[in-house]
DNA sequence: CCTCACCGATAGGCACTGCCTATGGAGATC
DNA sequence: GATCTCCATAGGCAGTGCCTATCGGTGAGG
């Protein structure tokens, strides 16, 4: 049985004419005739009875009717469902982002491609790192911005870098501003009110890590927040905090930046994905788009 | 699109491993390999993500693979129910039958082929025969059995002679036999009280004739009946009346049989089908049966 | 009654393609 | 690093779908 013969079967049942239905699949009267009849043999049973001047179904051909009929608008449903998936017109993205990229990097790109591919479907996971490496390795996950280097370097994830952002200290407007002559050193940092991001902000260890490596413990004076609690505790005056660039970027003129002195602190954005998987289309355009976009290019 | 190509993708989507499932639908793992390709090539998206000993659906597959065994599933339905009717496991025959017949000889006819064909559904029209001629010339039925000579001779129609059918007088037991020595003459129905069938039956018009071509009108006292009612009134004393040999036969011993004198009457029943169209494969048995036990050929 | 027109079936040839075997090549394993 | 596994590629053969040309049977019209 092929497609081609139930096409050409359900052309024959319609038109009650073998040299009409025959034009109306642009095919020659005798292949269509041809393919009838091989598509009888195969069945074992006559599917229209030829008399002349009235072409008419069989008992079979009536069986078999509702079936090639629905066997092709099936196929025809299939090709469209795929072509949809190919141009982007459906589909779905589970992308995974840390918390602070969700605010500062995402929401314009994720608006762009919404507007360019409206039919694609925006799963977002924020999460830590080590969350979010754990969800790709298991393909809950398209995709995911994480902050390099990677907790456990897994082999089977491919990293692209993405961007490097300066890290910054932001105070609130109506303090005196921290540090020297418009910049700060790491080493100032000791004693200042710090109010620090929940357990599991990358941010939170990177910040931790620096003042170690300057030999002194950092001073909380609220600890636990998420990155639009930090910002509100800072703005209240509550202490100063250590946040991607982009972020302070964002958040207004009641907030003041203070970039760190000598190299300052930065961190690498990757995008990661399975190395053994090619991700979905839609995540494949998702990551074009990011590259393509990318703010600061490492 | 192939449905061989939607039975490798389908194989190759549940084995998940391309030399297997090359084996399961027992062909070459490159004919699949390349038919899976083609198929690819064709929808324009790859269906599987060929990671090394993890071959996965991408999201056009996972679209695909229900649409798949649908289609393919709707194919084995559609072999399996030609087969059924060929086979005579399904389908049906809508016979005609003018009523006398349908006491007489078709009750053992159809019970013997319901007992062979127990799928196929008997759908019986009981009529005269201009009715019957009438249906079959518009395809409501597919074959009748009819009375010879046809009331309109239809050349549309096909009709093969089954068989010829002696007339008798049947009587109640109860009252003397009418006629003399066993057997009566046409002539002696003139005055006779006559048990007459309804308008439409043949026996009628045929009855009626062989009365009039003697020279006589009979005398009806009850006239308007169906089979079972004129000969429950014969049997009740009201009259005599004409019938086929074959339903006196079976009509019990309270009845009296009379054969009529002088070469009688006889009849003769045909089998009518469309002559433009084959008659279904179920309808065709029939008439096949209907011929090999054919009671007293011609 | 003969001719013509119509329509599906048949015949023969060409090109395509699906299948095969043999082989390549890349990742996993010991 | 040699080997194994497994999918992809290459090349050749056979089957078949499509084409044009033609046949054969039927019904209409002169």
């Amino acid at each position: 049985m092929h497609f081609q013969q139930l096409t050409y079967f359900v052309a024959v049942a319609e038109a009650r004419h073998f040299t009409r239905a025959a034009e109306a699949v642009h095919v020659s009267q005798p292949s269509l005739s041809q393919q009838i009849r091989a598509l009888e043999a195969e069945l074992g049973a006559d599917l229209f009875s030829r008399a002349r001047g009235n072409i008419t179904l069989t008992d079979a051909g009536e069986a078999l009717l509702p079936l090639a009929r629905r066997i092709l608008a099936d196929a025809e449903t299939a090709r469209h469902e795929v072509q949809e998936l190919v141009s982007l017109r459906s589909g779905r993205v589970r992308l995974g982002a840390t918390p602070s990229l969700c605010t500062g990097l995402l929401p314009d790109l994720l608006r762009a491609f919404h507007d360019r591919h409206p039919g694609v479907r925006l799963l977002l996971e924020e999460g830590g790192s080590h969350d979010l490496v754990r969800q790709l390795a298991r393909g809950a996950l398209d995709l995911a911005l994480v902050v390099l280097p990677l907790p456990a370097a897994s082999p089977v994830l491919t990293t692209v870098e993405l961007l490097r952002e300066d890290l910054v200290v932001v105070s609130a407007a109506t303090e005196p501003p921290p540090g020297r002559g418009g910049s700060i050193r790491i080493a100032d940092l000791e004693g200042a009110p710090l109010v620090m991001f929940r357990h599991g902000y990358n941010l939170r260890e990177l910040t931790l890590a620096a003042c170690r490596a300057e030999g002194f413990e950092p001073t909380f004076t609220v600890e636990g927040g998420e990155m639009d609690a930090v910002l509100g505790f800072v703005r209240a005056g509550l202490g100063i905090a250590v946040v991607p660039s982009m972020v302070a970027a964002r958040a207004g003129h009641d907030l003041r930046r203070t970039t760190l002195a000598g190299g300052g602190l930065r961190r690498t954005i990757a995008l990661a994905h399975r190395s053994d998987v090619d991700p979905p289309r839609a995540a494949r355009e998702l990551q074009r788009m990011l590259l393509e976009h990318r703010p600061v290019p490492g």
